[in-house]
DNA sequence: AGCGGGACCTGTGGGC
DNA sequence: TGCCCACAGGTCCCGC
């Protein structure tokens, strides 16, 4: 196998919960089963604080990639035993933040300017290549870890449930307190994986101002709520799977998922429902597009 | 206690 | 054309 351009797994801002998922998806089909040969920090701030040295995910091979939340996880198994398993990790994850992506390459390939981190990796009977962790932004980080270790990661063991395998009766309690309810879906204890973009679409989707008291909404609306976001979630899941099918290189296509906004960047346009013009606003510091006349 | 907002970063793009 | 600065936002941290 071999890859003349960077296969990069994520070319935009701000991966979300879709976005993640899509990562992770693409990435578990090359990763799976290979063995981590070299490990190599390139600038040291990328390593979460309480991560096991990358040195100790040597010798280890990923099972899978999956997505809890916004975080990546590749799940490890041991090659050969006899390992300190207090030293040991057992997964390794990385938060893409705004900037991060995950970049399959030649094991012969240069480190790029943004590069934080490089995995020489392997299948067995199968040509060894590298993964890099790029991030221009320098927010993101990686982690190795194992569950003892992840146990004292409070962002971890705070994490909210996955909001598609959320129910109506779940969710609803869980919009308390008088902050906006915008506030409320981006804090990642409430419900894991939404952002920016995903809590102005579907709070427009579901009719509600962002700017409601949390604990202002009726249980209707509670489920209203829920029913956009996993709809939008949904959509964009399939969206972006489809749009990364053949991969997108390095200076390569946007995809279309941007022109399916409704609301998100599109302040002073008109909104699609009413005719109306969208406001902006801030909301917790984040720029908030809403309609208000549709938005209630 | 709970919430709001600044710091952290640097590439991008709009305005002059 | 080129420069400058506001802007983008997930999470941590501090202050009210």
């Amino acid at each position: 196998m071999s890859f003349r351009r960077p296969l990069v797994l994520w070319k935009f801002t701000m991966p979300e919960c879709p976005e993640v998922e899509t990562v992770a998806r693409s990435l578990s089909a090359h990763i799976s089963g290979c063995l981590f040969e070299r490990a190599s920090l390139l600038r040291s701030s990328a390593l979460h604080p309480l991560s096991l040295p990358l040195e100790t995910l040597i010798g280890r091979s990923a099972r899978a990639v999956r997505r809890r939340g916004k975080l990546l996880i590749f799940d490890l198994f041991p090659g050969s035993g006899g390992e300190d398993s207090d030293r040991t990790p057992d997964s390794l994850l990385v938060h893409l933040r705004m900037t991060g992506r995950m970049l399959v390459r030649d094991a012969g390939a240069a480190p790029g300017k943004h590069t934080r981190c490089v995995w020489s990796m392997r299948k067995p009977d199968a040509s060894p290549f590298q993964l890099f962790f790029d991030d221009a932004r320098t927010f993101g980080k990686v982690f190795a870890a194992n569950q003892e270790i992840l146990e004292k990661w409070d962002f971890w063991r705070n994490l909210g449930p996955e909001p598609l395998e959320l129910s109506r009766e779940a969710f609803i309690p869980l919009l308390r307190g008088q902050r906006p309810i915008k506030s409320c879906l981006l804090d990642q204890s409430v419900v894991a994986g939404i952002g920016n973009i995903y809590a102005d679409e579907s709070l427009f989707r579901a009719g509600i101002d962002p700017a409601r008291p949390a604990d202002s909404l009726s249980a209707e609306e509670g489920g209203r709520l829920l029913d956009s976001i996993q709809e939008i979630l949904k959509w964009a899941i399939e969206n972006k799977g489809s749009s990364i099918r053949d991969y997108l290189d390095a200076d390569g296509n946007k995809g279309s998922f941007q022109n399916n906004f409704s609301v998100y960047g599109r302040a002073g346009k008109t909104c699609f429902k009413c005719g109306g013009e969208l406001q902006k606003l801030k909301i917790n510091g984040r720029s908030t597009v809403h309609c208000p006349v549709c938005q209630k």
